[in-house]
DNA sequence: CGTGCCCGAAGTGCATGCAATCGAGGAGAG
DNA sequence: CTCTCCTCGATTGCATGCACTTCGGGCACG
């Protein structure tokens, strides 16, 4: 448990903080995060602001540029193939592990969440798209697995990043449904089932996403000719 | 890529030296690490080298104590169970997305890391270690998956920590020929025998090493008296 | 009107300083 | 002789300062 809800934890803080206005996004790929204002708004110096952004820069969130600001990582479309790929199986895991194996007070925070965000369909898109990932971070916690919680929690918000990149607008319609089935499932115990509604699901968010390097539809020049250059090895 | 091997990133140095000491075992399970020793070792002041230590904490290498001198980690067996059992299924998933797929240079690298493993088995212990665990890196490099490189080599340096702790002294004699017949599997492409051979050969490393909560084998009394404290919830 | 250069402002890279905290070891009481 | 408390050195937590790099706008020139 790398950040306990410490309140000694400056850079916890922050980067909480940072994550969620990423999750919601407020902060929007290719936002820029300079150490001044960061230490500002939180009352740090530049020292612990510049901690923080190491940090999410590790877990991928924010891009670190030699002697540049900082900024939010605008992933390539590739990224985003790459990353809801080993989301696929990663979740699919989890449901295995945990199909026939939650306690009846497990399933009820699962249904509550679920009702919570079915409470905030009508209200801000961000709340939404916030409940939904979080659904699946209570998921992964449920494996008892602290590597698994890191790397899906990391996933998982990389794709929100993604999908306010190449999305369009509306989209947010995330599948309420489809988390309550899940719920069911795992609760039966049928693994095989809860995995292919996991796979069913994951993939309609995947493709209601990700419909093609949808030609031009990037932010603006530097991100079209993206895929133009070369620097790989 | 957060870290190439770019001259000027001092903080990568420090991480990847620290990484490659912890892999050979020069840093056992809860060695210290003072920033300052650190700093002056690497001729950086202490702001570099606490960065440096934030980055291995959040790749789970390092336990950073408030207010303390920050130490490797040691691994609960809990934690050793769970970082193998992740392991076993991310290896499985590489070998499948890759099986068949390597092109004859690819096959080429990696018999000849194989070949390099042969060589080092009968030098210093912690360098076959080494290898070892680069083999399995190398592998996850080739599905051209960032995040997957990234997961394995973590949970691989892991392993390596863990097995440091809990198993026996000699234990290197890691499976060579299990390599050789992963790499052939591979180039036949025969993805479902490449999966049983990976599983079979990371199961083979996780008994020798796991054998068991292996009742005194802790370090000193707060590690054997670990098993019997409560915390978990 | 477009192009290239230059300089000031903004921002990062890193070291250092000072206060706060921890813990090891010694002094003192029982 | 042992246990407890207290003090001092070792070490971290964090802010600040300074050098260097980058960015952006204005100005001269074509």
């Amino acid at each position: 448990m790398p950040e306990a809800p410490n309140s000694k934890d400056k850079v916890g803080v922050i980067c909480r903080a940072l994550r969620r206005a990423i999750i919601e996004q407020a902060l929007e790929p290719g936002a820029k995060l300079p150490e001044d204002s960061l230490g500002e708004r939180f009352g740090v110096s530049r020292t612990i602001a510049r901690y923080a952004l190491g940090q999410l820069a590790s877990e991928g969130l924010v891009e670190l540029r030699r002697n540049r600001i900082a900024v939010v990582v605008t992933p390539s479309w590739q990224d985003a193939r790459d990353i809801f790929d080993i989301r696929m199986d990663l979740e699919r895991l989890i449901v295995r592990k945990i199909a026939g194996k939650l306690s009846s007070s497990q399933i009820a925070r699962l249904k509550a969440h679920v009702e919570a965000e079915r409470e905030a369909h009508d209200g801000p898109n961000a709340v939404s798209i916030r409940l939904a990932t979080e659904f699946h971070i209570m998921l992964a916690s449920m494996t008892n697995s602290p590597v698994l919680v890191r790397y899906v929690s990391e996933i998982a918000y990389r794709c929100c990043l993604t999908l306010s990149l190449f999305s369009r607008p509306h989209s947010s319609e995330c599948g309420i449904s489809e988390h309550i089935a899940i719920i069911e499932a795992l609760q039966e115990g049928d693994a095989n089932k809860a995995m292919s509604l996991m796979h069913s699901h994951l993939d309609s968010v995947a493709n209601r996403a990700l419909v093609e390097p949808t030609p031009a539809r990037g932010r603006d020049l530097l991100d079209v000719l993206a895929p133009y250059t070369e620097e790989a090895t």
